[in-house]
DNA sequence: CATGATATGTCTGAAAAGAGACATATTGTA
DNA sequence: TACAATATGTCTCTTTTCAGACATATCATG
């Protein structure tokens, strides 16, 4: 039961904060859109499809929480985002807030 | 800067895992709809309108994380939640998913 | 006895979000 | 040379969600 709501709860999260969700693996490592598709739906066993991911990617730059540059390595070529300072900030604040939902739950 | 992002997830936290921001008002002590209203939104400052308030709490209880019960108190009449033992372990969830995404923050 | 607060509910039109296709280009493999 | 995988993007139709109104009832206050 506990791991039914789980994965519901991640689903959840994931679709309505998938731009939190984003920057979080950014900020662990540069990458690009595909790769974050990957990785995405292998951790959290869940699809992410590439219609919503990309237009999200472009809109948290044009927010400037990230900052893109187009890279070719393996013989490919990538849009490789990386976080920004206000992305950092951005994260801080979503991890403030985690933590002060945790805390007052502590309580009970 | 920081407290200007706050407040932007905090909104989108409210809205988009309202059912959640319930359960965990509810959990700390059984109470009503309109009284959760008036608490929220001086908690987290801001809007919450009834029209989404009262659906969302009978969709709880028809989910079987809350029950209700009509109370007469204060010469008024009202509906009382209080959390069952699934909304609480819907709660642990939540909480668990809470620290491993806190707990992956802290390596950065 | 009107007005505002308490209390809970639904309904509708508009806006947003969703799924899935359409689109294109390169590379690696059978 | 097809076909699958990598890589990024848009577009449309449908579904869902949302804001705000509509609705009703009680109680307290001026």
């Amino acid at each position: 039961m506990l791991e039914t709501y789980k994965k519901e709860i991640v689903q959840h999260l994931i679709r309505n904060l998938l731009d939190i969700q984003l920057l979080r693996v950014i900020q662990t490592q540069p990458t690009w859109g595909y790769q974050i598709k990957k990785q995405v739906e292998t951790d959290f066993n869940i699809k992410l499809r590439h219609g919503i991911l990309y237009p999200t990617l472009n809109a948290l730059e044009k927010k400037g929480l990230l900052k893109s540059k187009k890279q070719q390595k393996d013989g490919r070529s990538r849009k490789v985002y990386t976080i920004t300072q206000d992305g950092q900030t951005y994260l801080t604040a979503y991890y403030q807030i985690l933590q002060s939902q945790l805390s007052s739950s502590e309580k009970s």
